[in-house]
Order: structure tokens, then sequence, then C-alpha cells
DNA sequence: CTGAAAGCGCTAACAG
DNA sequence: CTGTTAGCGCTTTCAG
């Protein structure tokens, strides 16, 4: 039940007073000389001591702590962000605060607030549909980063306090190069799974895929607005067979790998009989049946450029998040044995 | 830029002093009339005042965050249990802060150490092999909910300051069950996948298929030790089949996704010429192809009791987390169309 | 280069 | 029932 030790002990031992432990500890703002420092150093050591960030950040008003808000952590893409993130956060002495919404508005509100109670140093909002509730965060100066900015969403424009961090993860781009592979396999009816109705996020996918159609020269064939889940993938199978459609671009993964799931019970072949590639796929695509081609968002990278852009001296107001085509089986793409599972 | 108002601010318009602001905000510890509460309420309401946690973190010792330690946070079974933790703990007005650590126990330590920094009010740790290094919790009388406690680990005997709350997930039963399923349909020659050698999560789960194999009066079969990946799982195909088993019970479903494409690719029919069982199941099992059958774990039931656990006055010290043989198409088992992908 | 001291916003005695 | 007040542990002026 010993308490933990505080500045105070570290000082007395040390016989050096408060600031300079503090001096030390946070390289500044003023110098040490070289010989107290060793001796804090010393006494940190032997007492174990370690700061109580609860009081730093009290008196600082800024914590060690970043707020991250996603709509389902369960989404195998979500929790590889989030794990990204989590390492690159903690490798620079942060720690991550992680709030599901639901993809509830109101949930999503509730969120925000308990994660500014927390004094949080920064935001991660992962957009959906919705700009992070702005109003909630009010004068709070803290960096915020809106992954996924959705054009239209004002975001951008409503120059809140804080900085602002807009990341553009191309989700337009992606789907349409997803949808422009299936052309170049020669497919000419290629329907899409598109997320929920009405949500900026899907509509933004969705648009991708119809450009790229209408660019070659094809009319939309159809386009189903389903929930990003697997379930609503394995349902969407059979509405999907009926449309006569040759190829499907899906809006996410889960929907993908649900799809690969009610095509097989249908008994159709993929790639012979339809072909499908995937927006957002994660690692776990290789192990798919067949093995799922996607596109796929670079999220080491992106992790490392949010924790940059959050560091206070960072002057960075966007990102974009580059995305890349992996080819497996599913769309038609021979993949030689020796790289299937890579 | 606006500063966030403080109590000062509310006692002030609400016409008290500070106290009876905290009184009202804590239901406690001094009672406090129906008209100053309202004033005082009111007061909240109009400035939108919320409670700087890291203040009140400070001053009392005891934060609203729990900590959460989990090896791998990309594998869909943890986010699950992640996800479960986040929905319960926000309800009671907690936060998550999460620490991955990769499963490494130097990392875990320093995870640790970080959590603790932020004055959580509780942490829990999911144990792969190491038991939470009590050590670096030092004094901290702030209650542990070790995941999956594992015999021997001598977790439960090392007597911290704080209270422990060891959490049994059977994981012994677990997969002894899902082997015994197997023996009920008739395989005899059961082989095992687990996880990597050496850890005790690992070992604790290999025993429960060796022990329902011996007890059905079979000798084991070929048993494998890997990691807990998708890719491990797919590279294990080979040797499995070469040891002539007709059924394979893998340590988690990761595991078992991976094994199942190693087996498509080499044209092993699941189940027919091969069944599979794997513990640790997620709903994603019922996506797989074929169908995955599993032994899950009651995760929603699972993160209520941990959060109540972890409640200043509960006082209990020991959990049991239900599992259950979720039967779909890859042991056998005839699974009607309406529910093969329920 | 270093020490003393003033708080950061809040809780919880302790007096009324 | 309510106001006053003493810190919680730390950062950071402000004097030395």
């Amino acid at each position: 039940m010993t308490k933990r030790p505080t500045q105070e002990e570290v000082a007395r031992i040390a016989g050096t007073s408060t600031a300079v432990v503090s001096y030390v500890l946070n390289n500044g703002p003023r110098s040490v000389s070289e010989d107290a420092r060793r001796r804090v150093l010393a006494a940190i050591a032997k007492t174990g001591y370690r700061p109580n960030s609860a009081a730093r950040a009290l008196v600082s008003g800024r914590s060690t702590v970043i707020g991250l808000v996603v709509p389902d952590l369960a989404n195998p893409f979500l929790a590889q962000l989030t794990q990204s993130l989590e390492r690159e956060l903690f490798g620079r002495g942060y720690s991550l605060l992680i709030g599901d919404s639901g993809d509830e508005p109101a949930r999503a509100a509730t969120v925000v607030e308990t994660l500014l109670a927390q004094q949080v140093a920064g935001l991660v909002w992962y957009s959906v549909d919705l700009p992070p509730p702005l109003d909630v965060l009010g004068g709070s100066a803290l960096p915020v980063v809106v992954v996924n900015d959705l054009a239209g969403s004002g975001v951008t424009e409503a120059a809140p306090a804080g900085r602002l961090i807009s990341v553009d993860a191309e989700e337009y781009r992606g789907v349409r190069l997803a949808t422009e592979h299936l052309l170049a396999h020669g497919r000419t009816r290629i329907a899409h799974l598109g997320g929920p109705q009405g949500r900026l996020n899907s509509a933004e996918r969705s648009r991708g895929w119809a450009d790229a159609v209408s660019a070659a020269g094809l009319s939309p064939t159809v386009r189903m607005n389903v929930p990003f889940t697997q379930e609503a993938g394995a349902d969407a199978a059979g509405h999907l067979l009926e449309s006569g459609c040759d190829a499907v671009v899906t809006a996410n993964e889960m929907q993908a790998t649900g799809l690969l799931r009610g095509l097989h019970r249908a008994g159709v072949r993929v790639p012979e009989d339809l072909s499908v590639v995937a927006y957002n796929g994660t690692p776990a695509a290789a192990f798919a049946i067949p093995s799922l081609t996607t596109v796929e968002l670079q999220v080491s990278a992106l992790a490392r450029e949010i924790a940059d852009a959050l560091e206070p001296d960072s002057a960075v107001t966007g990102l974009t998040a580059a995305s890349e085509l992996v080819r497996r089986e599913s769309c038609g793409c021979e993949v030689p044995a020796a790289e299937a599972d890579a």
C-alpha cells in the first residue's frame, strides 16, 4: 500500500527542488547542470518515480492522451487502424482512449464529450457520415484529425477553435480504381454493393463506381445499399445474381466476405461466374475463399502521418491517405501459388 | 478560444459555493437542498460545464479511465472483447484506454506503466502467458482483472496491493468441448493446431484436446504449435494432411480460417474429408467457407461482469467466463440452410 | 543555473 | 444544509 513517490521525494533525495526535477523530466523550459541532472535521474531510478499525468494534465491543460472515435471497433479495418494508431502513439509517449460511436450521432456526441472531459490532447475522428460535433469541442484548441473527411461535410470550412487536420482517404478514387480493374478484366456488367443509404461515406464510394462505369461507356448495372456487415453482404447475393451482373465492387471488406459466402451457397463460382473486388481491404482478404482482391489503405503510413500531425508543433492541416490495389483471386487475376497467401 | 467553464463559475452563477456544486455532481458526500440543486443544475446547463477529470483524478487519486491490455488488437476475438468492454464501460461513465502488448513482455511492462501513469481506476489484462507485471503495479490499490488467468501463473497467489479479479475462461474445458464434439461425430484421428509453444495459454488449450482424446481411449494424433495467425494456419495444412488425421481442433479462429484456406487450396473437402472446430470463435465464423463450428466465449456477458467487478465497491475476486459450442458446417453438423448464416 | 511559490480545477474535511 | 479552505502533484513564472 506504499504511496507512489512524488516529485517532491525525488527532489529531496536528489538534494534539489521540484523545479529542477521538472526541468529534467521535460527537458526544459530551463536548462539544468549536468551534475544536478545526474542526481535527479539517479533519484528517479532509485524511487521508481513516475510522473502523475493527472497532475500534469491539470496544470498544463494538456494531457498525453489522444482520443479515437470509430464507428465499429469490431470491423477488422477499423481494428487495424486502431492498432496502428496505438502503436504509433505509444511510441511517442501518448496513450489512446477509444470511443466506439456505434455509428450513431447521439452516441458519438457523448463519446466526444467524454473524451474531451478526459482532457485529451487531440482527437482522431473516423468519419462515416457526420463531421465531428465541433460545437461540443467548443473553444478547446486541440488538434482534431478527421479521417476520411467527406466532400461537402463542411468540416473544413467550419473554422473551429483548434487545428483541424483533414485526411482525404480518396474513397472515390479507391473504388473507382477497383471498378476499373474489373473493367480491365473485360467485365461489362459491374454491380455495386454499397454502404448504407444516405451516408456521405457510402455516396462517395458509390460515385467512384458509377463514374468508372460511365467513363467506360457502359451503363450502371444494379446498385444496392446495405449495412457494412457480412450478413448484409451474404443476403445481397441473391438480388445481385438476379441482376445478371458479371462483377461486383463492394464498399467494404465485410460486405465482400459475406457476399463470397452467399455466392458460395448459391453455387456461383468466383471469379469465373462473377468477379469481386472490395474497397478497404485488410490482410485477412488473402485468406478468403477465393482470396479477395481489394483496394487497401496503407494503414501504418497513415497512422504515422496522423501521429505527426497531432504533435503540438505540427502545422499540417491536410493529409492524403494512399491506397493501392492488391490483386488476388476474386477479380480473376492469376495468382501464382507461391504468392497466393502472401 | 473560450476557456471551458469551471466549477467556480457554475457556483457563482448558481449563487452558491463550489462545494455544493461538487456535492450535486457526485451525489454526495453531503446532501443538498432541492432548491440549490436545481440552481446548480441550471447553471451547469447554461454554461455547458463539464467537470475536468484531470483535476478530479488528481485530488481523488482515482480516475474514470480503465486500462485494457491485449496482445493483438487486430485479432477479431480481441477486437470484439475490446468493443464489448468499451460499450459496457462507457455506459457507466468510464473510458477505455487501450494498450497493445504485441505479446511481448517488455512492451507489456511499458504499456502497463503508461496506463498506470494515467491514473487508471482499474486494469484489464488479457493474459497470454505472463501474469500482469504486478511489481510495476506497486502499491497502487487498484482492481486488476486478469482475463484468462492461467493455472500455475501464480497470479492469484501473488497477493498484490490491489484487488485482483481472476477470470477463468475455462480454456481447457472449451477446447475439450470442441474435441469431444468431433469425437461425437465419429472422428478418431483428431489433430490439434495449437498456439505458440511454451505459452501457458497454448498449453492449457492443448491439454483440453489431449485429455479428450485420451478419455475416448484414442491416442493423440499430431499436434502442431504455431502462431495465432491465419498465415500459420494456412501453412499448417500440409503437415496436418500428411498426418492422416480426420479432424482438427485449432486453438483460435484465425488459425482455423487460415487452415480452411490451406485445405481449400489442397483440394481437401471440409467437413467430408477433414472436419474442423475452432476455439474462441467470433460471429465472423458464420461466414467462413464452410461456416466454422467454434467454441465461442460469451463476450457481452463477460464484459458486463468485468465492468461490475471493476466498480470500487465490488468484492468480486473471481469470475468464470461461459463458452458454448456453436455448431456450423465445418464439423460435419447438418445445418439447415435457413440457419446457416445466423 | 536553481529555488520558492503560485496556482491548475476539484474534493472533502471542517466549521458553521 | 452550506461556505471556507486545504491540499492532490506538477509546471512555470519570478527572483535570486
